[in-house]
DNA sequence: ATGAGATTATCGATCGCTAAGTCAGTAGTA
DNA sequence: TACTACTGACTTAGCGATCGATAATCTCAT
């Protein structure tokens, strides 16, 4: 019982003190809305994003939180259910990053392109234990794997419709739009494995070296 | 104790028909060499590759080797021991790929460059099983890891000296060339993500996509 | 009085791992 | 050739710990 798949997003104010938004010509500013989790999802997340799904006991999450086990499974039906409302929360984010700045991103497959880049890298940087949790699909059942699947494809989707529109415009010179499409996608979400917040760069600054790159792969010509 | 941390010799002659061992190192060919594991080493990477390393028990690789329990512990230490030897010879392979292929490609950059991602595409596309693997070291204990990041590393260091190279000699005009190093790496890195060796392009075709990919990210101008 | 939300106590299954025994093959000795 | 000793490669049997999950009960705020 109880279980529910929505995300339930309370809007309260992202207390997050970070840089200020990159005053980026004609991109919508990203402001990495705070992911609302239950303090179950919060120390599952934690777990499950630095050992993985299987190391990680509901024993562990219930310590974290403070309660015994079975108060873990009056809110969750099982382990799986913790996972699929922590997948369907990272893929729900990452979207509302994409959507976001597409809308404010125009009609020219090179801003679009720029765009879309620049969500995933943020998305990617801002949220790692969300993204990382990508890798954790293959330990969905079936049903709930085609589901994730499904959500996540559509990210690739929007990407292939703007490299398709630039090439047919001549603007992308890439004979391989596919297999580009899957390098940037891989090369983005690749953030996860080495960004650091205390590292050297930002991740704005590291989202304009991907953006440019991106650029570059589809092989525009006026960079 | 029949411990024993270095290279396992373990009954390897099981009498299988493999493809014939030609070493030669004809430039812009790369043998794709077999990789010899044991019957256990192969249950194990089947498993662990399929479902991961905490998701696989003793009792499951036992199985598909048709030997009991402590017959794997009379030739590895532990089940952690089983994952060494297992990241052991996919790096050693991955290494063996790289190195043979830049030996074949003389001194130029964009060759050199080339060569160096066809051989991780060719690689991650042949032995994906065990270029999956690479996902699972977060499964090893501290010095395992330290050491495995060192010849993992070593790879990117080829790379990043290659692209180096190139903007020295004005060949490639990226103003990025650390993230692009990093960029190449993880878009290459995630053809294993997605090639099927039944699928529509060979994983020679998918090489030479990323090859160019590769090529236009580091901004090299004569493409 | 009721129901949401937690607890105590415990279930059977499975986990990684090991002590001790079996047994075929090989080397050494006479 | 025949007997002995030894070794490598396994098996049977089972250890203690932990796994995900549940039944029954308790605690409050409404």
């Amino acid at each position: 019982m109880t279980n529910d798949t929505r995300t339930d997003s309370v809007p309260t104010a992202a207390g997050e003190a970070d840089t200020a938004q990159a005053p980026v010509a004609m991109a919508g500013t990203l402001e990495p809305e705070a992911a609302q989790l239950d303090p179950i999802l919060t120390a599952a997340l934690h777990h499950i994003a630095l050992h993985g799904y299987h190391a990680t006991s509901v024993r562990m999450i219930a310590r974290e939180v403070g309660v015994t086990v079975p108060a873990l499974y009056y809110h969750y039906e099982n382990k799986q259910a913790m996972l699929v409302a922590l997948l369907d929360s990272s893929v729900a984010l990452a979207i509302s990053y994409v959507e976001r700045a597409l809308a404010a991103a125009g009609t020219d497959p090179v801003s679009r392109l720029q765009a879309l880049v620049k969500a995933v890298a943020l998305y990617s940087a801002h949220h790692r234990d969300l993204a990382i949790l990508d890798s954790e699909r293959r330990s969905l059942t079936e049903e709930n794997l085609a589901r994730y699947a499904a959500h996540r494809d559509s990210i690739e989707s929007r990407l292939h419709e703007i490299v398709e529109d630039g090439v047919a415009q001549g603007l992308f010179a890439t004979p391989a739009a596919r297999n580009c499409v899957r390098a940037i996608l891989s090369m983005t979400q690749g953030i996860t494995g080495w960004f650091r917040p205390d590292g050297p760069r930002t991740a704005e600054e590291t989202a304009r070296d991907y953006e440019r790159i991106a650029l570059a792969a589809v092989e525009y010509r006026d960079l």
